[in-house]
DNA sequence: ATCAATTGCGTTATGCTATAACGTGTGGCA
DNA sequence: TGCCACACGTTATAGCATAACGCAATTGAT
């Protein structure tokens, strides 16, 4: 699949993720992108919408928040499988888990319901190592 | 462990999301509590907290919305292990699943980050059997 | 070449979700 | 009695997300 060219906007938003150190919510891209001319939410949440899309990142649904993907190929759409999250309370890391046994356990408590799957979501809150080791 | 004796607040709550057929956002139950009373979102925010902490109903995080756990004994406080909910997107039914062996999974990928889980949320969005009978 | 459809963009306004901060009342208990 | 913990009510505010409008650039079919 081809390489996806992205946007000024979506090029933008996704360099502030990648240069975070952590999630980061809408408003708080909106705010480091003022000096390059962003003045309104709808044009961070428009290029998140598509960077969702492309697979480039991830959306995290405990913390109304937005992380780069941490898969080394950023330059293709991929259909990762599903993806566990790891976000540490005290430093706020977040850890990106893939898990085949998992996704197999997943697929058949679905399947035991007749449920048909379009999108999973795992988020594990809790403490990383480096912030257990007091 | 003994019954947990609810406040009125706390009872109005629970009762109106034991009656919805579906996940209830906390403003949703406002406007249903308005007879009886409620005039404020904390009056609500406040009772779900409770619930949530006696463990009587859960939080769906991908839809910001509450639903009534699916336990038999509502009295007592328990401890569930992890909870995964199946949420069709087309009526809004949500479906409470436990199951053994995800859990271990989640724990043997929580310890190879050495990583202390506090709380896991499990959710998979899609289409339940009836709204995929089409 | 041109028209129509699509897509991205910018702006304003609005709606939904959640909590801060303050004060009141009540019940248990030293 | 005086203290403490807790639930409650109210007002105000903070934080998250989208509707609706209009404009500009691109694409693609005729």
């Amino acid at each position: 699949m081809a390489a996806q060219q992205l946007t000024k906007n979506q090029s933008l938003v996704l360099d502030t993720l990648h240069h975070a150190d952590g999630p980061l919510s809408a408003y708080t891209i909106l705010d480091k992108l003022r000096d390059h001319g962003f003045r309104a939410p709808l044009q961070v949440y428009r290029a998140l919408d598509k960077l969702l899309e492309f697979g480039l990142i991830h959306r995290l649904e405990s913390m109304n928040s937005f992380v780069a993907c941490a898969h080394p190929d950023h330059h293709h759409h991929h259909d990762h499988g599903v993806t566990a999250f790891a976000i540490c309370e005290d430093c706020g890391q977040v850890t990106e888990m893939h898990d085949e046994a998992m996704e197999e356990r997943l697929s058949v408590l679905a399947g035991k319901q007749h449920f048909k799957t379009e999108k999973t979501t795992i988020e594990i809150r809790g403490h990383c190592q480096n912030c257990t080791a007091e």
